[in-house]
RNA sequence: AGGGCUGUCGCCAAGCGGUAAGGCACUGGAUUUUGAUUCCAGCAUACCUAGGUUCGAAUCCUAGCAGCCCUGCCA
């Protein structure tokens, strides 16, 4: 990654126009999340694009809790959200903000807009204000109360506060326009009664103010320079500035709009996302296929791979779908080179060694990773009986196969060359064993005849191993865009994206490892320990994502 | 009486009037005790369409077309 060299992004730009205009002298973002949910992919990228941004120009980024509406959000979440940005590698300036923090003075400034005749209470209920607000193609009517003394105004907006009045029958709204051709300036409210409980204030308030009338000044608040959201709120701009404009605040910030992540055979919204967890679809919020941050943790992925892959998506205006293949490379990219490689057979076949004494045991050894010296070497006891993979031993082959084949030789990994003699089976014909024959003094070099093995197959002792559970994840959804246009992603839910192990056997040195490794289990892919199910006793691996596979393209 | 935004390779994405960067994917080939990695090579006479301006246009102008967003007291 190469940021040095790397193009800027369109905000990047308007960041260095505006510090060489001398506009700003320092950046200060925000990630402003609603605590009403997992934070998924596509926030892990404005989690990067906002504090990435801020740590570039030497500047800070503020996590704020957007939490405006208290009927749909909770504590869990933001204890959620908190772990999740941590975890991507980011800290936040100070204290965690809440825009519930500001709610006294977002109240005071309301009461300076009906001071300025710029704001009303006004009766109107949801259906009548919709039928109030007009259509895309005809003006709206201004409501009968917008003509209120201040007084009056000011009178009834005390009282909604002081809870005399029923949830939804009155609210405050601003005095803008009503023949906008932007619907959100036909007069747009600005608070709305709400008698709930509040996850940060209690119940200190039964108004709240709605997230056009507390995001900008909440940017004012924290001297925010640049908020960045996604291109949805682009037709709120012009309101955003309208109250930052009538507005006492005590900075001017902007609002700039970015098109949001969308990854194919990827379903990101809170409500999808929900669903598949509340309908048991997947094991909960973190369930290793989910594409949330926490689901990405528990699968293995790195928070430097997701921040990579962020980069390499780019920031743009246009709304595309990345090809999951980005995301995948990304992974590969990071755990190729952190990952100690390691053995294990995740179907295991018994190879018995006929010319190899029984009670006779070698070490092998083999480097932790083959092109880093640095991260040492690794060992692993060799006996006449051992385990390859079901798939790497066949009866007959074509030369296309690189694997063992009946009176064929091949190398074990980091070990001899054997040659297969027998093939024995049950009685329904499957292999259950294969006879075979060490080729002597093969280890680090080729057999002393010159008939060099085909390929390389891993290995693992039969005697000394660790047994464990691997867990093989693909794709949640087997449709490139599952939730497009009116189709019901449920029925596109990959009936195979899971497939559990049992018995899988690996190489002893994995009996030491942690939650926080990654291995590259040789030939198979990359594995980490599963943080729900794993335990000493019963390693469980899951597979974070598998090697690059040219083979099995071709061949299929 | 509609408004806002976007259209450059299969997917992302540079380009900002001087003759189409890069990444992913893909295809060859080299090295390899991982069919991995690494390495090298190939991959848009073409930039939504049609006109126009210009010596020269993806870039400027005009007219179209297509897609996305907006009629919550959600964010």
């Amino acid at each position: 990654m190469s940021e040095t060299s790397r193009p800027l992004n369109f905000i990047e730009r308007i960041i260095e126009e505006d510090l060489k205009s001398g506009k700003v002298n320092t950046i200060h973002t925000r990630f402003p999340p609603e605590p009403n949910g997992y934070l998924h992919v596509g926030h892990a990228k404005s989690i990067w694009l906002n504090f990435g941004l801020a740590q570039r120009y030497g500047g800070t980024c503020n996590l704020r809790m957007d939490d405006t509406n208290p009927e749909k959000e909770d504590e869990e979440y933001v204890e959620s959200i908190k772990a999740d940005v941590q975890w991507l590698g980011y800290q936040w300036d100070g204290e965690v903000r809440y825009a519930s923090d500001y709610f006294d003075q977002l109240y005071d400034w309301a009461v300076y807009l009906i001071q300025q005749g710029k704001a009303f209470v006004c009766d109107l209920n949801a259906e009548e204000m919709r039928q109030y607000r007009g259509t895309l193609n005809e003006a709206g009517k201004e409501s009968p109360f917008r003509t209120r003394s201040i007084e009056e105004n000011l009178d009834l907006f005390e009282r909604m506060r002081a809870g005399e009045f029923a949830d939804g029958s009155r609210t405050l709204r601003a005095k803008i326009d009503m023949a906008s051709p932007n619907i959100n300036l036909r007069d747009p409210v600005l608070y709305r009664i709400k008698k709930a409980t509040h996850h940060q204030t209690g119940d200190k308030w039964c108004i709240y103010p709605s997230y056009d009338y507390t995001h900008g000044q909440s940017d004012a608040l924290e001297y925010i320079s640049h908020s960045i959201c996604t291109l949805e709120f682009e037709d709120h701009r012009p309101l955003y500035d309208w109250c930052i404009q009538n507005l006492p605040v005590p900075a001017e910030p902007h609002q700039y709009e970015f098109s949001r992540l969308n990854l194919n055979y990827t379903v990101t919204s809170k409500r999808r996302l929900k669903q598949l967890v509340v309908e048991n679809h997947v094991d909960g919020w973190n369930d290793p296929r989910m594409p949330t941050i926490s689901g990405m943790r528990r699968r293995g992925y790195t928070p430097k791979a997701i921040r990579n892959f962020c980069e390499m998506a780019g920031v743009t205006k246009v709304e595309g779908v990345v090809d999951l293949s980005m995301l995948e490379h990304a992974i590969r990219d990071d755990l190729n080179e952190i990952s100690p490689r390691a053995m294990c057979v995740l179907h295991p076949l018994k190879v018995t060694l006929t010319n190899y004494p029984d009670d006779k045991v070698e070490t092998m050894t083999a480097p932790v990773h083959p092109q880093n010296e640095a991260m040492g070497t690794r060992e692993m006891p060799f006996c006449c009986e051992i385990l390859i993979d079901q798939d790497d031993f066949r009866e007959e082959a074509n030369k296309q196969y690189k694997r063992l084949v009946l009176g064929k030789r091949v190398r074990l990994r980091n070990s001899y060359v054997i040659e297969a003699d027998a093939a024995i089976k049950d009685a329904d014909g499957n292999v259950i064993e294969v006879r075979a024959r060490v080729i002597e003094n093969t280890v680090g070099k080729d057999p002393a005849d010159g008939v060099k093995a085909k390929g390389v197959i891993h290995w693992v002792s039969a005697r000394e191993n660790v047994d464990c559970e691997v867990r093989l994840y693909d794709r949640l959804f087997n449709d490139p865009a599952p939730d497009a246009g009116g189709k019901n992603y449920l029925e596109f839910i990959n009936p195979h994206s899971l497939e559990i192990l049992q018995g899988c056997k690996g190489e002893i040195g994995l009996a030491n490892a942690t939650l926080d490794d990654r291995y590259q289990f040789e030939r198979e892919g990359y594995f980490v320990l599963d943080s729900k199910y794993s335990t000493p006793e019963k390693p469980v691996f899951n597979r974070v994502i598998g090697l690059k596979d040219t083979w099995e393209k071709a061949a299929s």
